[in-house]
DNA sequence: ACAAAAGTGTTTCTACTACACCCATGG
DNA sequence: CCATGGGTGTAGTAGAAACACTTTTGT
Protein backbone atom coordinates (compact mmCIF):
# COMPACT_ATOMS: atom_id res chain seq x y z
CA UNK A 1 0.00 0.00 0.00
CA UNK A 2 2.30 2.54 1.02
CA UNK A 3 5.04 3.38 -1.30
CA UNK A 4 7.31 4.43 1.03
CA UNK A 5 8.69 0.84 1.06
CA UNK A 6 9.91 0.96 -2.47
CA UNK A 7 13.15 2.19 -2.87
CA UNK A 8 13.18 5.24 -4.50
CA UNK A 9 15.12 5.04 -8.02
CA UNK A 10 18.27 7.24 -7.45
CA UNK A 11 16.95 9.55 -4.87
CA UNK A 12 15.23 11.18 -7.24
CA UNK A 13 13.14 13.95 -6.07
CA UNK A 14 10.27 13.90 -8.37
CA UNK A 15 10.79 12.01 -12.00
CA UNK A 16 13.16 8.94 -12.83
CA UNK A 17 15.09 10.22 -15.45
CA UNK A 18 17.27 6.82 -15.89
CA UNK A 19 14.49 4.26 -15.45
CA UNK A 20 12.44 3.56 -18.72
CA UNK A 21 9.04 3.11 -18.33
CA UNK A 22 7.25 3.14 -21.28
CA UNK A 23 5.11 0.43 -21.88
CA UNK A 24 2.91 -0.84 -25.21
CA UNK A 25 -0.91 0.62 -25.09
CA UNK A 26 -4.00 -0.77 -27.55
CA UNK A 27 -6.89 -0.14 -27.91
CA UNK A 28 -9.94 -2.58 -28.11
CA UNK A 29 -13.62 -2.08 -29.41
CA UNK A 30 -17.18 -3.24 -28.36
CA UNK A 31 -18.58 -2.99 -31.27
CA UNK A 32 -22.50 -3.12 -30.79
CA UNK A 33 -25.13 -4.30 -33.31
CA UNK A 34 -29.05 -4.88 -33.48
CA UNK A 35 -29.36 -7.87 -35.73
CA UNK A 36 -31.79 -10.88 -35.84
CA UNK A 37 -33.79 -9.00 -32.86
CA UNK A 38 -30.48 -9.77 -30.79
CA UNK A 39 -28.39 -7.03 -29.14
CA UNK A 40 -24.94 -8.35 -30.36
CA UNK A 41 -21.33 -7.52 -30.49
CA UNK A 42 -18.34 -7.89 -32.53
CA UNK A 43 -15.92 -10.77 -31.51
CA UNK A 44 -12.92 -12.09 -33.21
CA UNK A 45 -11.35 -15.30 -32.92
CA UNK A 46 -7.79 -15.20 -32.23
CA UNK A 47 -4.98 -17.01 -34.16
CA UNK A 48 -2.11 -16.34 -32.22
CA UNK A 49 -1.05 -17.35 -28.81
CA UNK A 50 -1.58 -16.33 -26.09
CA UNK A 51 -5.74 -17.02 -25.89
CA UNK A 52 -5.16 -18.55 -29.47
CA UNK A 53 -8.29 -19.88 -30.69
CA UNK A 54 -10.55 -17.56 -27.73
CA UNK A 55 -12.81 -15.14 -28.83
CA UNK A 56 -11.61 -11.26 -28.11
CA UNK A 57 -12.58 -8.02 -28.91
CA UNK A 58 -10.81 -6.64 -31.99
CA UNK A 59 -8.23 -4.14 -31.24
CA UNK A 60 -4.31 -4.00 -31.37
CA UNK A 61 -1.45 -1.63 -30.23
CA UNK A 62 -1.65 2.07 -30.99
CA UNK A 63 1.42 2.68 -33.42
CA UNK A 64 3.53 5.35 -33.08
CA UNK A 65 5.79 5.29 -36.51
CA UNK A 66 2.11 6.53 -38.17
CA UNK A 67 2.27 10.33 -39.17
CA UNK A 68 3.40 12.23 -35.67
CA UNK A 69 1.86 9.43 -34.15
CA UNK A 70 -1.89 7.81 -34.24
CA UNK A 71 -4.35 9.07 -31.87
CA UNK A 72 -6.24 6.23 -29.33
CA UNK A 73 -9.51 6.81 -32.11
CA UNK A 74 -7.59 6.52 -34.75
CA UNK A 75 -6.12 3.40 -33.66
CA UNK A 76 -9.57 1.89 -33.10
CA UNK A 77 -11.01 2.76 -36.38
CA UNK A 78 -7.78 1.28 -38.17
CA UNK A 79 -7.46 -2.41 -36.17
CA UNK A 80 -11.57 -2.22 -36.28
CA UNK A 81 -11.04 -2.23 -40.37
CA UNK A 82 -7.53 -4.59 -40.29
CA UNK A 83 -8.93 -7.45 -38.28
CA UNK A 84 -12.94 -7.48 -39.32
CA UNK A 85 -13.03 -5.41 -42.17
CA UNK A 86 -15.60 -2.77 -40.87
CA UNK A 87 -14.70 0.72 -42.07
CA UNK A 88 -14.73 3.55 -40.19
CA UNK A 89 -18.21 5.09 -41.99
CA UNK A 90 -19.97 2.37 -40.97
CA UNK A 91 -19.20 2.99 -37.85
CA UNK A 92 -22.02 4.96 -36.10
CA UNK A 93 -20.89 6.39 -32.89
CA UNK A 94 -17.84 5.70 -30.86
CA UNK A 95 -16.68 6.96 -27.46
CA UNK A 96 -14.33 5.95 -24.80
CA UNK A 97 -15.07 3.61 -22.35
CA UNK A 98 -12.09 3.74 -20.30
CA UNK A 99 -8.93 2.25 -19.89
CA UNK A 100 -7.70 -0.62 -18.29
CA UNK A 101 -4.03 -1.12 -17.32
CA UNK A 102 -4.07 -4.29 -14.54
CA UNK A 103 0.13 -5.02 -14.55
CA UNK A 104 -1.04 -9.03 -15.33
CA UNK A 105 -3.86 -8.35 -18.07
CA UNK A 106 -1.54 -9.19 -20.78
CA UNK A 107 0.58 -12.29 -19.74
CA UNK A 108 3.40 -11.29 -22.32
CA UNK A 109 4.21 -8.05 -20.80
CA UNK A 110 2.84 -5.09 -19.65
CA UNK A 111 -0.15 -3.56 -21.89
CA UNK A 112 -2.69 -0.78 -21.07
CA UNK A 113 -5.26 -0.69 -23.13
CA UNK A 114 -7.90 2.43 -23.69
CA UNK A 115 -11.43 0.32 -24.56
CA UNK A 116 -13.45 1.69 -26.90
CA UNK A 117 -17.43 1.24 -27.35
CA UNK A 118 -19.02 1.21 -30.91
CA UNK A 119 -22.48 1.38 -32.27
CA UNK A 120 -23.18 -0.02 -35.74
CA UNK A 121 -26.32 0.27 -37.52
CA UNK A 122 -28.07 -2.75 -38.26
CA UNK A 123 -27.13 -3.24 -41.99
CA UNK A 124 -27.29 -5.75 -44.46
CA UNK A 125 -24.53 -8.14 -44.23
CA UNK A 126 -22.86 -9.68 -40.75
CA UNK A 127 -19.16 -9.86 -42.96
CA UNK A 128 -16.44 -12.39 -41.83
CA UNK A 129 -13.35 -10.79 -40.97
CA UNK A 130 -11.34 -9.76 -44.15
CA UNK A 131 -7.75 -10.73 -42.92
CA UNK A 132 -6.71 -14.51 -41.26
CA UNK A 133 -8.74 -14.77 -38.16
CA UNK A 134 -12.74 -15.30 -37.85
CA UNK A 135 -14.71 -12.35 -37.31
CA UNK A 136 -18.31 -12.65 -35.95
CA UNK A 137 -20.90 -10.52 -34.36
CA UNK A 138 -22.39 -12.93 -31.68
CA UNK A 139 -25.65 -12.26 -29.45
CA UNK A 140 -23.85 -11.02 -25.90
CA UNK A 141 -25.87 -13.07 -23.93
CA UNK A 142 -24.84 -16.50 -25.67
CA UNK A 143 -21.43 -15.79 -24.90
CA UNK A 144 -19.96 -19.28 -23.44
CA UNK A 145 -16.95 -19.25 -23.30
CA UNK A 146 -14.76 -16.19 -21.35
CA UNK A 147 -12.69 -14.02 -23.81
CA UNK A 148 -9.22 -13.38 -24.11
CA UNK A 149 -7.17 -11.15 -21.73
CA UNK A 150 -10.17 -9.14 -19.42
CA UNK A 151 -11.72 -8.79 -22.58
CA UNK A 152 -15.23 -10.10 -20.39
CA UNK A 153 -14.75 -7.24 -18.03
CA UNK A 154 -14.56 -4.68 -21.08
CA UNK A 155 -16.95 -6.38 -22.23
CA UNK A 156 -19.45 -6.22 -19.54
CA UNK A 157 -18.27 -2.47 -18.77
CA UNK A 158 -19.45 -2.08 -22.59
CA UNK A 159 -22.88 -3.44 -22.39
CA UNK A 160 -23.74 -1.58 -18.86
CA UNK A 161 -22.51 1.72 -20.60
CA UNK A 162 -24.45 0.98 -23.78
CA UNK A 163 -27.70 0.27 -21.55
CA UNK A 164 -27.36 3.67 -19.24
CA UNK A 165 -26.62 5.72 -22.24
CA UNK A 166 -29.88 4.54 -23.80
CA UNK A 167 -31.90 5.97 -21.07
CA UNK A 168 -30.62 9.58 -21.74
CA UNK A 169 -28.82 9.85 -24.37
CA UNK A 170 -30.64 9.37 -28.21
CA UNK A 171 -27.64 7.00 -29.02
CA UNK A 172 -30.51 4.22 -30.06
CA UNK A 173 -30.77 5.86 -33.00
CA UNK A 174 -27.47 4.87 -34.29
CA UNK A 175 -28.67 1.27 -33.82
CA UNK A 176 -31.28 1.84 -37.02
CA UNK A 177 -30.26 2.89 -40.67
CA UNK A 178 -30.47 6.40 -42.12
CA UNK A 179 -34.11 6.33 -41.69
CA UNK A 180 -36.42 4.23 -39.58
CA UNK A 181 -39.90 3.89 -37.80
CA UNK A 182 -40.47 4.51 -34.68
CA UNK A 183 -41.12 1.36 -33.88
CA UNK A 184 -37.87 0.25 -35.13
CA UNK A 185 -36.51 2.21 -32.33
CA UNK A 186 -38.63 1.12 -29.67
CA UNK A 187 -37.52 -2.18 -30.78
CA UNK A 188 -33.47 -1.21 -30.00
CA UNK A 189 -34.19 -0.25 -26.70
CA UNK A 190 -36.65 -3.55 -26.06
CA UNK A 191 -33.34 -5.90 -27.13
CA UNK A 192 -31.18 -3.89 -25.89
CA UNK A 193 -32.76 -3.64 -22.31
CA UNK A 194 -34.45 -6.78 -23.28
CA UNK A 195 -38.21 -5.70 -21.85
CA UNK A 196 -41.25 -4.43 -23.70
CA UNK A 197 -42.19 -1.09 -23.92
CA UNK A 198 -45.80 0.54 -24.28
CA UNK A 199 -45.57 1.32 -28.03
CA UNK A 200 -47.94 4.33 -27.88
CA UNK A 201 -46.21 5.98 -24.79
CA UNK A 202 -42.97 5.38 -26.50
CA UNK A 203 -44.23 7.40 -28.99
CA UNK A 204 -44.82 10.01 -27.54
CA UNK A 205 -41.91 10.20 -25.24
CA UNK A 206 -39.76 10.46 -28.26
CA UNK A 207 -41.42 12.44 -30.46
CA UNK A 208 -42.08 15.25 -27.21
CA UNK A 209 -38.21 14.87 -27.13
CA UNK A 210 -36.80 17.98 -28.89
CA UNK A 211 -33.94 17.08 -31.23
CA UNK A 212 -34.31 13.45 -31.00
CA UNK A 213 -36.19 12.32 -34.14
CA UNK A 214 -36.49 14.39 -37.27
CA UNK A 215 -39.31 13.56 -39.43
CA UNK A 216 -38.45 12.84 -43.40
CA UNK A 217 -42.57 13.32 -44.43
CA UNK A 218 -42.62 10.26 -46.16
CA UNK A 219 -44.09 6.95 -44.64
CA UNK A 220 -42.56 3.22 -44.95
CA UNK A 221 -43.84 0.61 -46.89
CA UNK A 222 -46.59 -1.19 -45.03
CA UNK A 223 -45.70 -4.91 -44.44
CA UNK A 224 -47.66 -7.42 -46.28
CA UNK A 225 -48.81 -8.47 -42.82
CA UNK A 226 -50.84 -5.32 -43.16
CA UNK A 227 -51.13 -2.58 -40.83
CA UNK A 228 -50.67 1.44 -41.18
CA UNK A 229 -47.87 2.27 -43.08
CA UNK A 230 -45.53 4.13 -40.33
CA UNK A 231 -43.83 7.36 -40.67
CA UNK A 232 -40.34 7.73 -41.52
CA UNK A 233 -37.44 9.84 -39.05
CA UNK A 234 -34.39 10.05 -39.52
CA UNK A 235 -31.80 10.95 -36.29
CA UNK A 236 -32.19 14.63 -34.91
CA UNK A 237 -29.67 17.30 -34.21
CA UNK A 238 -30.32 16.47 -30.12
CA UNK A 239 -27.52 13.94 -28.32
CA UNK A 240 -29.40 14.23 -24.94
CA UNK A 241 -32.46 13.91 -23.92
CA UNK A 242 -34.10 16.17 -21.44
CA UNK A 243 -36.57 13.52 -19.82
CA UNK A 244 -35.30 9.94 -20.05
CA UNK A 245 -36.94 7.03 -21.20
CA UNK A 246 -37.20 4.71 -18.55
CA UNK A 247 -36.77 0.98 -18.60
CA UNK A 248 -40.31 0.09 -16.23
CA UNK B 1 15.70 -2.49 -13.47
CA UNK B 2 13.97 -5.05 -15.32
CA UNK B 3 15.38 -5.19 -18.43
CA UNK B 4 13.67 -8.06 -19.48
CA UNK B 5 10.64 -6.06 -20.62
CA UNK B 6 12.92 -3.42 -22.86
CA UNK B 7 13.19 -5.32 -26.22
CA UNK B 8 9.81 -5.94 -27.81
CA UNK B 9 8.07 -9.12 -28.16
CA UNK B 10 8.92 -11.26 -31.15
CA UNK B 11 7.27 -13.66 -32.83
CA UNK B 12 3.84 -11.79 -33.40
CA UNK B 13 2.59 -13.06 -36.91
CA UNK B 14 0.63 -10.14 -38.01
CA UNK B 15 1.74 -7.30 -36.43
CA UNK B 16 4.92 -4.76 -37.21
CA UNK B 17 7.20 -7.11 -34.94
CA UNK B 18 10.65 -4.52 -35.37
CA UNK B 19 9.13 -1.22 -34.37
CA UNK B 20 8.92 -0.74 -30.81
CA UNK B 21 5.15 1.19 -30.12
CA UNK B 22 6.07 1.70 -26.59
CA UNK B 23 5.38 4.84 -24.56
CA UNK B 24 5.30 6.40 -21.88
CA UNK B 25 1.82 6.33 -19.50
CA UNK B 26 1.59 8.45 -17.22
CA UNK B 27 -1.57 9.44 -14.38
CA UNK B 28 -3.58 12.48 -13.74
CA UNK B 29 -5.59 13.73 -10.58
CA UNK B 30 -8.29 16.27 -10.80
CA UNK B 31 -8.78 16.02 -6.50
CA UNK B 32 -11.93 18.36 -6.20
CA UNK B 33 -13.16 19.77 -2.48
CA UNK B 34 -15.21 22.06 -1.50
CA UNK B 35 -13.76 24.72 0.73
CA UNK B 36 -14.76 28.37 1.54
CA UNK B 37 -17.76 28.08 0.20
CA UNK B 38 -16.11 27.16 -3.43
CA UNK B 39 -15.77 24.39 -5.88
CA UNK B 40 -11.94 23.86 -5.56
CA UNK B 41 -9.62 21.90 -7.83
CA UNK B 42 -5.79 20.57 -6.27
CA UNK B 43 -2.91 21.76 -8.49
CA UNK B 44 0.40 21.87 -8.46
CA UNK B 45 2.95 24.48 -10.04
CA UNK B 46 5.33 22.57 -12.32
CA UNK B 47 9.23 23.33 -11.38
CA UNK B 48 10.51 22.44 -14.61
CA UNK B 49 9.71 21.95 -18.18
CA UNK B 50 7.72 22.00 -20.38
CA UNK B 51 5.47 24.43 -18.80
CA UNK B 52 7.69 25.63 -16.06
CA UNK B 53 5.75 27.87 -13.66
CA UNK B 54 2.34 26.75 -15.09
CA UNK B 55 -0.72 25.42 -13.35
CA UNK B 56 -0.98 21.41 -14.31
CA UNK B 57 -2.60 18.68 -12.67
CA UNK B 58 -0.70 16.55 -10.34
CA UNK B 59 0.03 13.43 -11.71
CA UNK B 60 3.50 11.41 -13.08
CA UNK B 61 4.21 8.69 -14.87
CA UNK B 62 2.92 4.63 -13.89
CA UNK B 63 6.29 2.95 -13.19
CA UNK B 64 7.22 -0.55 -13.80
CA UNK B 65 10.09 -1.10 -11.41
CA UNK B 66 7.34 -1.39 -8.48
CA UNK B 67 6.52 -5.12 -7.58
CA UNK B 68 4.88 -6.71 -10.71
CA UNK B 69 3.64 -2.63 -11.96
CA UNK B 70 1.28 -1.03 -10.43
CA UNK B 71 -1.80 -0.50 -11.57
CA UNK B 72 -2.71 3.26 -12.82
CA UNK B 73 -4.82 3.50 -9.83
CA UNK B 74 -2.24 2.86 -7.32
CA UNK B 75 0.25 5.34 -9.30
CA UNK B 76 -2.66 8.00 -9.08
CA UNK B 77 -2.45 7.50 -5.21
CA UNK B 78 1.13 7.37 -5.16
CA UNK B 79 1.71 10.08 -7.62
CA UNK B 80 -0.91 12.66 -5.62
CA UNK B 81 0.90 11.94 -2.26
CA UNK B 82 4.12 12.59 -3.98
CA UNK B 83 3.26 15.85 -5.22
CA UNK B 84 0.90 17.01 -2.62
CA UNK B 85 1.43 15.16 0.20
CA UNK B 86 -2.55 14.59 0.30
CA UNK B 87 -2.51 10.37 1.46
CA UNK B 88 -4.73 7.56 0.48
CA UNK B 89 -6.63 7.61 3.08
CA UNK B 90 -7.75 11.66 2.72
CA UNK B 91 -9.06 10.28 -0.37
CA UNK B 92 -12.44 9.95 -0.31
CA UNK B 93 -13.14 8.62 -3.73
CA UNK B 94 -11.67 8.10 -7.10
CA UNK B 95 -12.41 6.81 -10.25
CA UNK B 96 -11.13 7.00 -13.57
CA UNK B 97 -12.04 9.67 -16.25
CA UNK B 98 -10.62 8.34 -19.12
CA UNK B 99 -7.10 7.99 -21.51
CA UNK B 100 -5.87 10.97 -23.10
CA UNK B 101 -3.60 10.31 -26.04
CA UNK B 102 -3.15 12.90 -28.50
CA UNK B 103 0.22 12.28 -29.71
CA UNK B 104 1.10 15.65 -29.11
CA UNK B 105 0.22 16.45 -25.55
CA UNK B 106 3.24 16.58 -24.35
CA UNK B 107 5.89 18.02 -26.35
CA UNK B 108 8.36 15.92 -25.39
CA UNK B 109 7.73 13.08 -26.49
CA UNK B 110 4.40 10.44 -26.90
CA UNK B 111 2.67 10.03 -23.38
CA UNK B 112 -0.81 8.71 -23.07
CA UNK B 113 -2.15 9.93 -19.34
CA UNK B 114 -4.95 8.34 -17.47
CA UNK B 115 -7.15 10.69 -16.00
CA UNK B 116 -8.38 9.95 -12.74
CA UNK B 117 -11.53 12.70 -10.53
CA UNK B 118 -11.39 12.13 -6.79
CA UNK B 119 -12.88 13.95 -4.06
CA UNK B 120 -11.52 15.19 -0.52
CA UNK B 121 -13.72 15.91 2.01
CA UNK B 122 -13.58 19.50 2.91
CA UNK B 123 -11.66 19.06 5.89
CA UNK B 124 -9.07 21.32 8.14
CA UNK B 125 -6.28 22.85 6.63
CA UNK B 126 -5.26 23.87 3.05
CA UNK B 127 -1.94 22.02 3.40
CA UNK B 128 0.54 23.22 0.74
CA UNK B 129 3.06 20.86 -1.21
CA UNK B 130 4.67 18.68 0.34
CA UNK B 131 7.77 18.70 -1.97
CA UNK B 132 9.66 20.96 -3.80
CA UNK B 133 6.64 22.78 -6.19
CA UNK B 134 3.48 24.33 -4.92
CA UNK B 135 0.20 22.63 -3.95
CA UNK B 136 -2.87 24.37 -3.96
CA UNK B 137 -6.64 24.05 -4.13
CA UNK B 138 -7.90 26.71 -6.38
CA UNK B 139 -11.96 27.74 -7.47
CA UNK B 140 -12.89 26.16 -10.48
CA UNK B 141 -14.41 28.72 -11.61
CA UNK B 142 -11.20 31.39 -10.96
CA UNK B 143 -8.45 29.71 -13.20
CA UNK B 144 -7.42 32.07 -15.05
CA UNK B 145 -4.44 31.20 -16.93
CA UNK B 146 -4.33 27.90 -19.07
CA UNK B 147 -2.86 24.70 -17.72
CA UNK B 148 -0.07 22.70 -19.04
CA UNK B 149 -0.44 19.99 -21.20
CA UNK B 150 -4.04 19.32 -22.36
CA UNK B 151 -5.10 19.54 -18.54
CA UNK B 152 -7.67 22.01 -19.11
CA UNK B 153 -9.65 19.50 -21.14
CA UNK B 154 -9.27 16.99 -18.60
CA UNK B 155 -10.34 19.67 -16.14
CA UNK B 156 -13.06 20.38 -17.94
CA UNK B 157 -13.86 16.78 -18.36
CA UNK B 158 -13.80 16.05 -14.89
CA UNK B 159 -16.26 18.85 -13.90
CA UNK B 160 -18.51 17.50 -16.03
CA UNK B 161 -18.41 14.64 -14.68
CA UNK B 162 -18.52 15.79 -10.92
CA UNK B 163 -21.19 17.88 -11.60
CA UNK B 164 -23.27 15.08 -13.75
CA UNK B 165 -22.57 12.21 -10.77
CA UNK B 166 -24.25 14.56 -8.30
CA UNK B 167 -27.70 13.75 -9.75
CA UNK B 168 -27.71 10.16 -9.84
CA UNK B 169 -25.01 8.86 -7.06
CA UNK B 170 -24.51 9.39 -3.74
CA UNK B 171 -21.09 11.19 -3.82
CA UNK B 172 -22.16 14.35 -2.36
CA UNK B 173 -20.76 12.71 1.00
CA UNK B 174 -17.97 12.38 0.02
CA UNK B 175 -16.97 15.97 -0.10
CA UNK B 176 -18.78 16.16 3.94
CA UNK B 177 -16.82 14.87 6.40
CA UNK B 178 -17.64 11.38 8.47
CA UNK B 179 -20.79 12.99 9.90
CA UNK B 180 -22.87 15.86 8.71
CA UNK B 181 -26.03 17.78 8.42
CA UNK B 182 -28.34 17.85 5.42
CA UNK B 183 -27.81 21.17 5.19
CA UNK B 184 -24.03 21.06 4.77
CA UNK B 185 -25.05 18.18 2.02
CA UNK B 186 -27.08 20.74 0.49
CA UNK B 187 -24.52 23.36 0.35
CA UNK B 188 -22.31 20.85 -1.62
CA UNK B 189 -25.06 20.54 -3.83
CA UNK B 190 -25.20 24.78 -4.78
CA UNK B 191 -21.77 25.25 -4.73
CA UNK B 192 -20.98 22.51 -6.96
CA UNK B 193 -23.82 23.27 -9.36
CA UNK B 194 -23.89 26.95 -8.85
CA UNK B 195 -27.72 26.80 -7.59
CA UNK B 196 -29.84 27.62 -4.93
CA UNK B 197 -31.71 24.24 -3.91
CA UNK B 198 -35.46 24.61 -2.04
CA UNK B 199 -34.39 23.54 2.19
CA UNK B 200 -37.36 21.69 3.05
CA UNK B 201 -37.53 19.57 -0.66
CA UNK B 202 -33.90 18.68 -0.80
CA UNK B 203 -34.34 17.63 3.26
CA UNK B 204 -37.76 15.32 2.18
CA UNK B 205 -35.48 14.33 -1.52
CA UNK B 206 -32.51 12.98 0.43
CA UNK B 207 -34.29 11.41 3.56
CA UNK B 208 -36.49 9.66 1.02
CA UNK B 209 -33.76 8.48 -1.10
CA UNK B 210 -33.18 4.55 0.57
CA UNK B 211 -29.39 4.70 1.92
CA UNK B 212 -28.08 7.75 1.06
CA UNK B 213 -27.41 8.88 4.70
CA UNK B 214 -27.80 6.91 7.87
CA UNK B 215 -29.12 9.13 10.98
CA UNK B 216 -26.54 9.06 13.90
CA UNK B 217 -29.01 9.64 16.36
CA UNK B 218 -27.54 12.69 17.20
CA UNK B 219 -27.63 16.26 16.76
CA UNK B 220 -24.61 19.03 15.92
CA UNK B 221 -24.25 21.67 17.99
CA UNK B 222 -26.52 24.46 16.85
CA UNK B 223 -24.45 27.53 15.68
CA UNK B 224 -23.75 30.71 17.57
CA UNK B 225 -25.99 32.72 15.11
CA UNK B 226 -29.50 30.70 16.80
CA UNK B 227 -31.81 28.18 14.97
CA UNK B 228 -32.42 24.64 15.75
CA UNK B 229 -29.65 22.20 15.96
CA UNK B 230 -29.27 19.61 12.81
CA UNK B 231 -29.18 15.81 12.74
CA UNK B 232 -25.84 14.46 11.95
CA UNK B 233 -25.94 11.99 9.50
CA UNK B 234 -23.39 9.95 7.88
CA UNK B 235 -23.27 8.12 4.63
CA UNK B 236 -25.08 5.11 3.63
CA UNK B 237 -24.61 2.18 1.51
CA UNK B 238 -26.19 3.09 -1.21
CA UNK B 239 -23.98 4.30 -4.55
CA UNK B 240 -26.80 5.78 -6.59
CA UNK B 241 -30.26 7.20 -5.91
CA UNK B 242 -33.09 6.09 -7.44
CA UNK B 243 -34.94 9.12 -8.49
CA UNK B 244 -32.52 11.89 -9.16
CA UNK B 245 -31.72 15.20 -7.99
CA UNK B 246 -32.62 17.87 -10.22
CA UNK B 247 -30.38 21.30 -10.35
CA UNK B 248 -33.12 23.81 -10.56
C1' DA C 1 -39.79 38.11 22.74
C1' DC C 2 -37.49 37.76 18.51
C1' DA C 3 -34.35 36.03 15.04
C1' DA C 4 -32.40 32.16 12.88
C1' DA C 5 -31.94 27.72 11.21
C1' DA C 6 -34.05 22.87 10.88
C1' DG C 7 -37.57 20.27 9.53
C1' DT C 8 -42.74 19.04 8.17
C1' DG C 9 -47.29 19.63 5.83
C1' DT C 10 -50.05 21.09 2.09
C1' DT C 11 -51.35 22.60 -2.36
C1' DT C 12 -50.47 22.72 -7.14
C1' DC C 13 -48.69 21.15 -11.25
C1' DT C 14 -46.26 18.18 -14.33
C1' DA C 15 -45.31 13.99 -16.33
C1' DC C 16 -45.78 9.06 -16.52
C1' DT C 17 -48.85 4.82 -16.82
C1' DA C 18 -52.45 2.27 -18.55
C1' DC C 19 -55.61 1.62 -21.79
C1' DA C 20 -59.26 2.85 -24.90
C1' DC C 21 -59.81 4.40 -29.28
C1' DC C 22 -59.08 5.98 -34.14
C1' DC C 23 -56.29 5.51 -38.67
C1' DA C 24 -54.45 3.27 -42.79
C1' DT C 25 -53.13 -0.53 -44.97
C1' DG C 26 -53.28 -5.94 -46.74
C1' DG C 27 -55.95 -9.80 -47.64
C1' DC D 1 -65.28 -7.17 -44.19
C1' DC D 2 -61.66 -8.25 -40.65
C1' DA D 3 -56.88 -8.44 -39.05
C1' DT D 4 -52.73 -5.95 -38.24
C1' DG D 5 -49.83 -2.56 -36.93
C1' DG D 6 -49.34 2.83 -36.43
C1' DG D 7 -50.66 6.58 -33.91
C1' DT D 8 -53.63 9.71 -30.59
C1' DG D 9 -56.65 10.88 -26.57
C1' DT D 10 -57.71 10.56 -21.80
C1' DA D 11 -58.37 9.39 -16.88
C1' DG D 12 -55.82 8.22 -12.85
C1' DT D 13 -51.63 8.62 -10.22
C1' DA D 14 -46.93 9.47 -8.52
C1' DG D 15 -43.63 12.67 -7.68
C1' DA D 16 -41.70 17.40 -7.84
C1' DA D 17 -42.06 22.53 -6.88
C1' DA D 18 -43.54 26.21 -4.17
C1' DC D 19 -44.39 27.82 0.08
C1' DA D 20 -46.66 28.10 4.53
C1' DC D 21 -45.98 26.50 8.97
C1' DT D 22 -43.98 24.27 13.19
C1' DT D 23 -39.82 23.15 16.09
C1' DT D 24 -35.71 24.27 18.64
C1' DT D 25 -32.10 26.81 19.53
C1' DG D 26 -29.21 31.70 20.66
C1' DT D 27 -29.47 36.40 22.16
Amino acid sequence: MNSSEFPVVNGQSNQNTEVDHRMNVSVDIALFTVRNEEFQVLLIERGINPFRFQWALPGGRIRSDIGDGETPEEAAYRELEEETGISKDLVGYLEQLGAYGKPKRDPRNRVISIAYFGIRPMLDDPKGGSDASKAEFMPVDQIEQSLAFDHDEILSDAIDRARAKLEYSTIATEFCGEEFTITELRKVYEIVWGVSLNPGNFQKKVLSSPGFVEDTGRNAESSSTGGRPARLYRSGSAALINLPIRRN
